[in-house]
DNA sequence: GTGACGTAAACGTCGTACTTTTTGTTCCTG
DNA sequence: CAGGAACAAAAAGTACGACGTTTACGTCAC
């Protein structure tokens, strides 16, 4: 998935944080923005605009007389959502995916118990209705309509926590299933075991119980760790 | 602590960032470039690379015929170190530091486990020299040296669990330590109890002993988090 | 070998002109 | 009066060319 629509801009910037992400341009290269402009086609302006932008993500650093040199991947901003796509597309999406999961099965048990918490009525009610439609995709070599539901689950999850930082992270999970779900690592139809854990946090979480919440969200987060060693090596 | 150097694109951004994350501009609120160009006594060069920037962000949203748009805050990326910074300096730093301390409270601990798996025998020592620099600089109004030995120590321990999501939490950790000592949640001397958890985390690290190096970094935890209590209403 | 100096390479900034998209308005028609 | 089609203007997007500024690097004298 690129970013979006036309515009010179997007699309240099979308194709040098790809080629840069893919470690296509290894730390310490430097670029030159002539270069750049003449490789792309477009003026000086466009391609300025674009390493400012890779600039704050630390993915390159612009030096006068020396160019643009790309980064070691220690400095880079690994939660912009666009970087994480960027590094889900290339290379090393296996390390990058456990990475991620690892994350998220730190972070999800703590939100999932503070949603138990906090929750609205109206999360409740679409949590459910999320449980409900994983289950009637679960079967049937639906996985987008399943991964579209596991999305949205798990966003409302991380939106009732109630914790800022907590519900910003829905779109570095959005990220990860799709990316799970889209290139390799998924059985033809999802784990048995994951929906009926889903079904029964969203329970959880109706019922206020955030011990519960924490330990299936925890059960969620292992099943899906055990499931990247299976089909990731 | 402004973000560095001279430069008139660093000028603007930070200028531009902080009063869109002081909620100077409601949400909605259009920019024009030119105006900001005439404001900053720039070029429009200048401010379109640094709208750039803060469009990369989610700080703003930029369409033909109407102007630079400033987002709400759902949509920034709240991860970014730049952005957090320019919030911590604003005007809701109580309620920023208590979601990233609840963020911490979810991540380090489980952070701790794995560095006490996986540390090396440097990163082991340096923790035990982080640990007694804490001790030195605890009594005695020392609290610039104590945040710099606090902040080494975290990151340590986040680098060493080799998971690369909570590596590159450090630069948040970091702010948040330096921002909670500089502004205003702080005793004159650091909490003793605080202190001597520190230096038992470093001997369960060292001695590989996961399961306490999980348990005394979420009372670490929730230390931090009852001192914001106390000292931010 | 060392240090001062000069030079050129690359980014940084500027101003202007032109293009493109989008919005709002006007005006015509049914 | 309603509806829609053509039009005009506003603002960002792009291009180009010029000049300023910093700084790595080579040169030359000592």
């Amino acid at each position: 998935m690129t970013t979006q629509g036309p515009g010179l801009h997007t699309h240099v910037l979308d194709t040098l944080g790809l080629e840069i992400a893919a470690g296509e341009h290894p730390p310490g290269q430097v670029l030159r923005t002539d270069e750049l402009a003449q490789r792309f086609d477009v003026s000086r302006t466009v391609v300025r605009e674009v390493i400012r932008v890779l600039e704050s993500m630390h993915l390159v650093e612009s030096r006068r007389r020396v160019g643009v040199t790309v980064r070691p991947t220690e400095a880079w901003n690994v939660y912009d959502p666009q970087v994480i796509r960027w590094r889900l597309a290339g290379a090393d999406r296996p390390r990058q995916l456990r990475s991620l999961t690892v994350l998220r099965s730190a972070i999800e048990p703590v939100a999932a118990g503070l949603a138990a918490r906090n929750a609205t009525p109206e999360q409740c009610a679409a949590l459910t209705e999320c449980a409900l439609g994983m289950v009637a995709t679960s079967r049937g070599q639906q996985l987008e309509g399943y991964l579209e539901h596991d999305i949205a689950f798990h966003r409302i999850v991380l939106n009732a926590s109630g914790n800022e930082m907590f519900a910003r992270l829905g779109d570095v999970v959005a990220e990860v299933l799709a990316g799970r779900t889209h290139h390799q690592v998924m059985f033809e139809d999802p784990d048995p075991a994951a929906v009926t854990l889903h079904v029964r946090l969203a329970e959880a979480v109706r019922e206020g119980d955030a011990a519960a919440a924490e330990r299936l969200t925890k059960e969620i987060a292992v099943g899906a760790l055990h499931e990247l060693d299976v089909l990731a090596p």
